[in-house]
DNA sequence: GCAAGATATGCATACGTATGCAATTGGAGT
DNA sequence: ACTCCAATTGCATACGTATGCATATCTTGC
């Protein structure tokens, strides 16, 4: 069913089929009723493949995630999907490569002609970033961000919110600490460990214990045995996301019958859903996805509109939300809506 | 870039362009390698959109997923990816209308004019599929069923699910029961809870307490606040998924100060992430994410190539993984792989 | 070296839509 | 009724590719 067969049935040109589906088209509400109901029973639909094929604009975003093991990202792509369907924009999914970065899908998507990439939880070369600039393709790194300012992205602020959690590690009276790593080379992961090792430097204790979780719950679980069967583990461990720290925490208290936050204080990173559930209530650094999103999305949509595919970096806001993973300092917590936070 | 471009730079037609890429086209290797190597001094990659309209093939795979709250979904939509990304079809995603059914979406789903449709956690009403059907697109319910035989279907067999958890908590040596319901009018929810009933009254129980989670952790603690405010809660609750039985499993502990399973067993179904968590460990009913999505990518690349719509039904085998959140009846329990399972 | 078959190539067209431009219609003002 | 301008409509073309068909080139056996 094309728009030639309706505007035989309509009595109109082709032409008029193609404006009665265009807002603010020039067509006569008459003519567009016309047609509409002709469509209506012929039960015709536009075909978004050939009108992206003349207008050069898909409306498909591709959204590239490494894996989906962790809650928070399933929770990103749903809030994703959502706010672009809001902009009758849609998602094309592409995950895997969970180590490597996102190159082998690559072609696939450019194939595509997508009108702009997201990647989560993985990153792009800088020569396909290149590529992708050339070919004027806004590409956003959603919860990472590289050194070199060649794409936008959307993070929080990392740093900080590793700088907070020393500060409520040492004020909570805590004296040794460990901290089990996210997947190295990225930037989330440097810079929780810098923010948490500026802060402990800061207050004079210069000794952390680093194991690597690689984000990943097994990774997490033998990077929890290794460091609690040092001779004296840390009283305080920073796990870098709540994924990990939720698997941190059950072989801590199942496997070496561990008391927490009374033999061990544990932090995370996220809140996410596990995060929040009593079983785990662990202290954390929200990631407000919400907001994220919505940054991602504005970015997107700007870029887009305005063919201007410069860098745009935006930091969200977050803080320290107390739960009872770690021992409580003495002062510094305060309360709002339920919830309690930290600030020192 | 285009390959009427690649086609002047190599010398050649564009017809030699476009067999370059064709496998099992009419072409000499050696105008082959001059196409591509022409193609890859020029960055040009076929355009996909163009090849749509003209094949009348999108290579894209829609999937509706209500929500993906309940990890078991994320899990599917990953291994999903995976999997046609083998075949080389891309997702589509859609989500949200987590009560509704998926008409919402239908229309911008059907403007792409996808090779075929994934409905996980939703459905569509009839008339749609009647639709789709005179499209030639092919419709697969994932982990649900309508009695109308009017679409494909992959699912397990729900009804002997509940069943077996009916003839292990009876085993088990309880004598009063409950069951916390997903959505009402699904088939996972109906089958689940048929079987559950059946072998409780073929053991002489006719009573079931009854509470309605909607698959939400939210419903499901509701509900759990609800079932154990009863003057005498039941011994045993069979909770339709995992995901709600971790809440359930949670309110009952930390809410109701209830031990489980001295003073409460509960059993989930799905076998997903959080199941397996020592903290949870629940008995569970096992849905097996890799032959569930393998044999509803089978179908659907069956029915693309064959063009025979008819619709088809594969029912996953599945067993009783027993672990800690239910009491153990005295026998019918054995070990594999390090698991147990029940067998009565 | 030649014929005949096999293989490779190019030409032309089609897919379904959007849009600039010219032509037509409708309406308002006199 | 006539003019003039704005609103509406249709015509023609373009987007980038795949493919049937006719033509050209190569291969092989004599």
């Amino acid at each position: 069913m094309t728009s030639s067969q309706v505007a035989y049935h309509a009595g109109v040109s082709q032409s008029a089929v193609s404006r009665a589906y265009t807002p603010g088209a020039s067509i006569s509400p008459k003519t567009r009723a016309k047609v509409l109901a002709s469509a209506k029973s012929l039960g015709y639909r536009p075909n978004a493949i050939a009108r992206s094929l003349i207008t050069s604009r898909s409306r498909i975003i591709a959204v590239v995630m490494a894996y989906l093991e962790n809650l928070f990202y399933p929770d990103v792509l749903e809030e994703l999907s959502r706010r672009l369907a809001a902009e009758n924009y849609h998602v094309l999914l592409f995950t895997g490569f969970k180590d490597r970065d996102s190159d082998p899908v690559f072609d696939q998507l450019m194939q595509y002609r997508v009108d702009g990439i997201i990647l989560a939880s993985t990153s792009l070369s800088s020569e396909l970033s290149a590529e992708c600039a050339a070919a004027g393709i806004p590409v956003l790194q959603f919860n990472r961000t590289t050194e070199a300012n060649e794409t936008s992205s959307v993070t929080t602020c990392n740093r900080e919110g590793g700088h907070m959690i020393g500060d409520f590690l040492v004020a909570g009276g805590h004296k040794s600490f460990g901290y089990i790593a996210g997947i190295e080379n990225t930037s989330t992961d440097r810079d929780r460990y810098a923010g948490f090792r500026d802060a402990l430097k800061a207050r004079g204790f210069d000794r952390i214990d680093v194991r690597i979780g690689n984000y990943s719950r097994v990774g997490a679980e033998a990077a929890a045995r290794d460091m609690l069967s040092l001779t004296k583990p840390p009283e305080a461990i920073f796990v870098a996301n709540d994924h990990m720290a939720v698997g941190v925490m059950d072989v801590a208290r199942y496997e070496f019958h561990l008391s927490v936050p009374d033999d061990l204080s544990i932090v995370g990173y996220d809140d996410v859903g596990p995060a929040s559930w009593p079983s785990y209530a662990i202290t954390t650094v929200t990631q407000p996805i919400g907001a994220m999103v919505e940054a991602a999305v504005d970015i997107l949509m700007d870029q887009i509109d305005s063919g201007d595919i410069e860098p745009q970096r935006k930091v969200i806001a977050s803080e320290l939300i107390v739960r009872t993973s770690a021992r409580l300092p003495e002062i510094g917590i305060f309360e709002r809506g339920g919830l309690k936070f930290y600030q020192p």
